[in-house]
DNA sequence: ACGCTCTCTAAGCGCTTGCTCAGCTTCGTT
DNA sequence: AACGAAGCTGAGCAAGCGCTTAGAGAGCGT
């Protein structure tokens, strides 16, 4: 019923796509240590450890620890597009599709907290050419999330004054899921999907008079 | 007209209640090297540099770099809560109290933006005991904020059906300023101060319909 | 059987880190 | 004038950092 299904393999995510076994094994421990305790506290032995490889064995497969973090928010910036576009696609209303749009935003935020805060909080640690790559993906989620609710203004639906800062606001509490969420907490990743596409349903404007049941 | 007013002076907060002059310059300096690159990626040479003093100097005022940390993370704390108490305390209804709370918060967190980004995004660079205390603040600041939602909806003013969830939305909406929000951006603190306060009275289903104008 | 490639390790290089310490200056007090 | 305390510096230590290198072992086509 939704615009992104996870794959229903383990906690984290589908790196499939990162093809020799050792790099993956390289990669999930990154993303493990530097969502733990950030980049910059990370060392490389750490990375190296958690893989079960020495030291030396990373550089075999990344010319640096800057490229591991880069191939990580790469992917992760790229799903999460994915799946904003995937949701803006449908044939449905503005409320719908923006609805459905924060509902699986936010529990891929939920389900995969640790990667989306390392993908999420750690940008500066990029070099100047990557950290630009990754900008202009974040410039095209706003666009997105952008585009729905202004055709929801346009169509009658939503009762919005500023767009862009009202698309500010709702990517920005998406997104801050990562920092907060805790997989031994009260909510599941579903229902803070649920909880936030009510809220930001209300945040637009939308239907006649409590969204909320 | 609102809960809380800032020092008029500089760009940055009001570090009067440190005491010795140079103390305050090197936190200062560390507050501004934390933001720019965190603070893992700050050396002690960085901050008592911009100091103007040698790195020893440091040690003089302060017993390490988590030191550092843990006085901005607490002063900084002790005023993100003092402007939520203020909003909390004012004889008005919960709609006011809610708004002026968010209005206010937000506006610190633009303001002083490179002070909230340390305080809001640095906790766990916190040893164990200072962590521990930071956390206990962080706790009074979500019961404040839920405490007037639950007033509201005791009221019958809001329309809330997961009161503590909605106070986590809220909050995280407020502190996620501090890392989006940009001086030499389109918006003033003030502009996303009423624009959140109106978002959040809406997320509350406040309102006959169209808080907005 | 051979050499070639690919993957990985043990050892370690050059550098930076948080932090220390002996000693110098600048005070206010006597 | 003498003195102790306080603030600060230049030099530097031990430890840890990202990353490199020489070489070992496994797999493979010929």
């Amino acid at each position: 019923m939704s615009a992104a299904e996870q794959t229903p393999g383990g906690e984290d995510a589908s790196w499939d796509e990162v093809v020799p076994e050792a790099a993956r094994r390289l990669l999930v421990a990154a993303v493990e240590a530097f969502a733990e305790r950030g980049y910059h506290a990370t060392t490389t032995r750490d990375i190296a450890g958690r893989a079960g490889m020495s030291p030396a064995a990373l550089y075999i497969h990344y010319k640096t620890k800057e490229e591991l973090l880069h191939r990580i928010s790469r992917i992760g910036h790229d799903k999460a597009l994915e799946i904003l576009r995937a949701a803006e696609l449908r044939e449905a209303g503005a409320a719908d599709r923006l609805a459905d749009a924060v509902r699986s935003f936010v529990r891929w935020h939920a389900e995969h907290h640790t990667t989306a805060r390392v993908v999420q909080y750690e940008l500066d640690a990029l070099g100047p050419e990557h950290r630009a790559e990754i900008v202009e993906l974040r410039r095209e989620t706003d666009a997105t999330v952008c585009r729905i609710i202004e055709e929801g203004v346009a169509a009658g639906e939503f009762d919005v004054a500023d767009a862009p800062g009202t698309t500010v606001a709702v990517l920005s509490l998406c997104i801050d899921v990562a920092r907060w969420f805790n997989p031994r907490g009260r909510r599941t990743p579903d229902e803070v999907g649920a909880l936030y596409a009510d809220l930001v349903l209300r945040m637009v404007g939308y239907g006649p008079r409590g969204v909320q049941k």
